[in-house]
DNA sequence: CGAATCCTTGAAACCTGTCAATAGCAGTGG
DNA sequence: CCACTGCTATTGACAGGTTTCAAGGATTCG
């Protein structure tokens, strides 16, 4: 699959840089981290609930999620994750992984060990800083999609997820006039969302029959984002997406 | 209101010491964290989402809750914090507030300015790293709630949650005989599993009627623990509350 | 050009929400 | 000590958003 990347640090750089400037001794270090580039078909785990990783992935295309499984089965998506996103990063300091994590699309992650990235953090705080910031970010996102599943209807709650896609794929340049493409499944988005496929299905319906979105594939067109943003009750600020001002 | 601490700091050591040893010279630092402590009556904000705060507050006693509101003025409660536990170490890394946090019942807090506990991390990295896993095991608790209220009905998502609160009250000490005193509203209840007063009310009265808890004023017993948790499909993993055993 | 997967539809059942009103309880003031 | 006030718990009937079940199309890809 197209990868569009020069290196994987290279992307690691760019979500930092989003943060604050990175030193040129720091972007090296990051450059010079053995990171090993494996491609996954869509459905496969990356790491299992239960497991102590020795090791954090990071994605270099397509799309990852975190999910749990209740003991009847049902499962969760709690969070996606797109090119840029080091998805546990908290196995770095959490040993079990209390989540399982898995490509949602077709994909390639990059697997960096933890002792690399304990030792980065060691030699330039501002990075471990930076990774902390990363993780609280992911909590913040839980905490939006807490609120939407817990409070928002089913047509607000996937209109919400449309919006913090938009931007997230913006940030890392994937999106192209108001359009991105998103190989995922809507019995997929449905777990994330909390409803059934076949409600799914007919959310998608009324979103297209009120002019929010428009599908061609796997390609999905926003016409009108500031109506988008208001079915979706939208507001950026959890996404933390502004460079950092110094506190 | 009664308060069961000696002093403020003593409860974050005891938080931290369930997670690894902490040396004379890292307590010593703890205990002289200047902490400014304060009583609140029950729903009262501490801080507000979009906040830029410079301070992170400490639970003494009582129970905070984060929230966040919908634009239509649903409230959904994210986590519930019991004493010992830092609602907003966040705002340390995050400079602007994505949720509200408040007293769901009276309660007392300290509040530790940041620049007091960026020192603490600086010159104790364990200390700080301790700090980052906290915020991770905040994570950790959104995920399960996500699951809670995505794929699990009302009854059981109420069970889980009682069995989340016993868990992390017996952890500080709190319960005595499978009892605890939860001064919360059966409508704050609701808010934080995501369905209305009016069914939590009914969930209440299912779960006495099926010898889960009883009730008595604000104080909860729970008859049979292993019911109670096969009926809230509880898994205590995501607490994460088992001493670290090194990596 | 199958085979598998994914999308779409319809009708009925179900959990949960809404509305509105009553009961219970704690704290206050006379 | 009792009436009063305000909040919390409880009920009942009904509406509504979602799920379930089941089956029929549409697509994609080897």
């Amino acid at each position: 699959m197209a990868v569009s990347f020069n290196s994987p640090g290279t992307l690691m750089i760019h979500k930092l840089e989003s943060i604050f400037s990175l030193a040129d001794e720091e972007k090296q270090a990051i450059e010079e981290l053995p990171i090993q580039v494996v491609d996954l078909k869509s459905g496969q785990d990356i790491v299992r609930i239960g497991d102590h990783p020795t090791q954090s992935c990071l994605v270099l295309a397509g799309f990852t999620c975190v999910y749990k499984l209740t003991s009847e089965g049902k499962r969760q998506i709690m969070t996606l994750h797109v090119p840029g996103d080091i998805p546990d990063l908290q196995s770095l300091h959490l040993n079990v992984m209390d989540m399982s994590i898995a490509s949602i699309s077709p994909c390639t992650v990059g697997f960096i060990q933890h002792e690399n990235l304990r030792d980065l953090c060691e030699r330039y705080p501002r990075i471990g800083i930076a990774f902390w910031r990363e993780t609280l970010v992911d909590a913040s996102v839980y905490r939006e999609w807490l609120l939407s599943v817990g409070q928002r209807d089913a047509y607000p709650r996937m209109a919400h997820l449309f919006c913090e896609l938009l931007m997230r794929l913006k940030a890392v340049g994937l999106v192209d006039d108001n359009t991105f493409e998103l190989p995922i499944t809507q019995a997929d988005l449905a777990d994330a969302t909390g409803i059934t496929s076949v409600h799914m299905n007919r959310v998608f319906q009324a979103l297209r029959a009120d002019g929010l979105i428009q599908t061609q594939g796997a390609q999905v067109t926003f016409p009108d984002w500031e109506k988008l943003k208001e079915a979706g009750d939208f507001d950026p600020l959890y996404l933390h997406l502004e460079r950092a001002s110094a506190a």
